[in-house]
DNA sequence: TGACAAATGTAATAACATCACATATCGAAA
DNA sequence: TTTCGATATGTGATGTTATTACATTTGTCA
């Protein structure tokens, strides 16, 4: 649990995947890309996934049920700031940002409400700049 | 699709067993408690799950497969804010709630961006006042 | 009437995720 | 070094969520 993790087998191939997709990823997916490497059934996958999510290391993209390797990979854990993606729905691009005014403003809103927050989501989906000029 | 919508038989099936909730219901949970007024087949549920998103009825909670009647009754498409939900993990309360400083922020990143965005998630997950007490 | 759009019924299948149980691996304590 | 517990892994079955495909019905309007 150190700045960079020392992650078993199953962890490490399946992080690897998500790192050199191009974008987000299904958990059946990376299985399908991992068969040559000996995986054979789903819950190898997401366990692995599990873990990566614990260490801060991918996302999960809830609103297309997929993984992302974290685009900050220096900083992971983020601190305590919430982050927002912004999901193209013609490329599968993702853009990972954090804004301290919106988490600032969540935070005003749970503290005002008696809410304790133990995860926030925000995602935007739409069409990226690339695609949108086509 | 004026102020009111007039609804399909199906559609006032599924937007009441969602209004009479008290909280959030899968699309599967409505199926077996409409199986006695004629449901036989998943598509039912979510067809007229459908028409009521468009009509801004109800709304999706992309973090548990779930749907939910708007809170807001009386001001369905809720303009063009976005609309944020406070999710208790324990007893399953929905608060909904618009800050236009979010959305602003949010319109801010994506203009810089070129981002056409098409719907925004905000869902924060976590511990309401009532079951935080207990 | 005929024609078209919208809604519905039904079965099958796809996509996503977890449970249950057995086995293996590794490090610390005795 | 042996023993033990925590962590990781392998595997099959099952549970949950959502869509495809196709047939039929219903409402609207010329
Ligand atoms: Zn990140
Ligand atoms: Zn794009
Ligand atoms: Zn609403
Ligand atoms: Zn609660």
């Amino acid at each position: 649990m150190t700045a960079t993790q020392e992650l078993t087998k199953n962890q490490s191939l399946v992080f690897d995947a998500l790192a050199r997709a191009d974008g987000p990823l299904s958990a059946y997916t990376i299985l399908d890309q991992l068969r040559n490497d000996g995986f054979r059934a789903p819950l190898q996958v997401y366990r692995a996934l599990d873990k990566l999510l614990d260490y801060g290391m991918i996302h999960r993209l809830e609103s297309i049920n997929a993984f992302v390797a974290c685009a900050h990979p220096h900083t992971h854990s983020h601190g305590h700031g919430m982050i927002a993606f912004a999901i193209c729905e013609k490329c599968g691009q993702v853009s990972e940002f954090s804004d301290d005014i919106i988490t600032g403003r969540v935070r005003e809103w749970t503290n005002s409400n008696g809410f304790k927050q133990s995860k926030t989501t925000i995602e935007i989906r739409g069409v990226c700049a690339n695609c949108g000029t086509a």
